[in-house]
DNA sequence: TGATATATGTGATGGCCATCATGAATATGT
DNA sequence: ACATATTCATGATGGCCATCACATATATCA
């Protein structure tokens, strides 16, 4: 039974939300194109009036969840805060696709890890911004170490079968951040110790 | 064919070095229990004399890997250098477990995350004791920080197919953690209060 | 309003893979 | 040396899954 054109377009975006939804939490292979379909409120049959194949799925949904990042950076410490707690590393499905996508992209074809190498420069460029000190190299600089640590930590942590330590790397890396994020300008700047 | 006692228990071990080279290259789905049988010579069938399941292979690979991690890091600019280095990027198979592994396991079972949580558990004492100042809880939160960091700049450079990019994630990852590591013993004057 | 195009549902199909069953050959212990 | 246990090879098997074929209903357009 064929449906609207705009009809159509809500499910392909339904499908994508729910893709990548269902790919943070489990993963690419785990999830099949039958589940994408059905937790879109669909049958198998229809996916392939979307996509060419699994694998353009898998790489349209990455771009779609980097798409919907939320940039919350006005207050950078309290994106932090956020981002580093357990709160985030249990529920990959709704967190930082970065954190749950990056490491299985290695095993991925090349549009997927294309959309991936959008979404990371964009986050970088957006971090350095929100960062308070530096000139531009500097900030840019900042923003990779800073950014790799944030995402280093959660990867760590959910790799984890063990609260308490994976609890300590989320509270470590944030603490640590304040740490050099607060003595790292007065590389620069020595008599400046504010705050 | 039987084979000796001792045979047995090298052909063991080889299964185990081809199962961690070949889970750090290509993932754990895209390996097959044939797959790595006949990287160590042998036919599938005998897999399950040594092993239970594919998942016992798996939790007894991610502890092999993490066993056999070389700890290198009696210099730490020297080591840092090394694993942050294209080549190290361009190898998993060869690389660090974590950076290649981690990302996986949130979808494997407790045995393979329990190995990890121990292995990632040595490697922070490890960093820690490396580290030139500060006192232990200072250097544990600096380890866990900047192995943080580390993980993450190789999960996020192995993630892009952008090699430009890529390279810069790990120069500049690696740079910041020399600033980094320069300025943050000054904080330690200013920061007692929080530990 | 009628003809056509097409989105989706139902139902294969073909391949892959983890795991099991069985047999052959040989190490081991007496 | 003999009996036994056991390691590994060969060869199923059963299930899962990506993809395809076709039917059906309905949006679209003349």
């Amino acid at each position: 039974m064929k449906v609207s054109r705009e009809q159509m377009a809500q499910n392909r975006q339904l499908i994508l939300d729910e893709a990548s939804r269902l790919f943070r939490e489990r993963g690419f292979d785990a999830v099949t194109v039958a589940d994408v379909m059905k937790a879109a409120g669909q049958t198998h049959g229809g996916f392939y009036g979307h996509f060419k194949s699994k694998d353009a799925l898998i790489a349209a949904a990455v771009a779609h969840s980097l798409s919907g990042e939320a940039a919350g950076m006005a207050n950078l410490q309290g994106w932090m805060d956020t981002y580093l707690s357990p709160l985030h590393r249990d529920h990959p499905e709704q967190g930082c696709p970065a954190a749950s996508l990056a490491g299985l992209l290695p095993q991925q074809g090349p549009e997927a890890r294309k959309a991936m190498g959008c979404g990371l420069e964009v986050q970088i460029e957006r971090f350095a911004r929100a960062l308070p000190d530096g000139d531009e190299t500097q900030r840019r600089r900042a923003a990779i170490g800073q950014w790799s640590a944030m995402v280093g930590a959660m990867v760590l942590a959910r790799a984890v079968d063990d609260s308490p330590l994976a609890d300590e790397v989320l509270s470590a890396t944030r603490a640590w951040l304040d740490v050099v994020g607060q003595t790292a300008p007065v590389k620069q700047n020595q008599d400046r110790v504010s705050v």
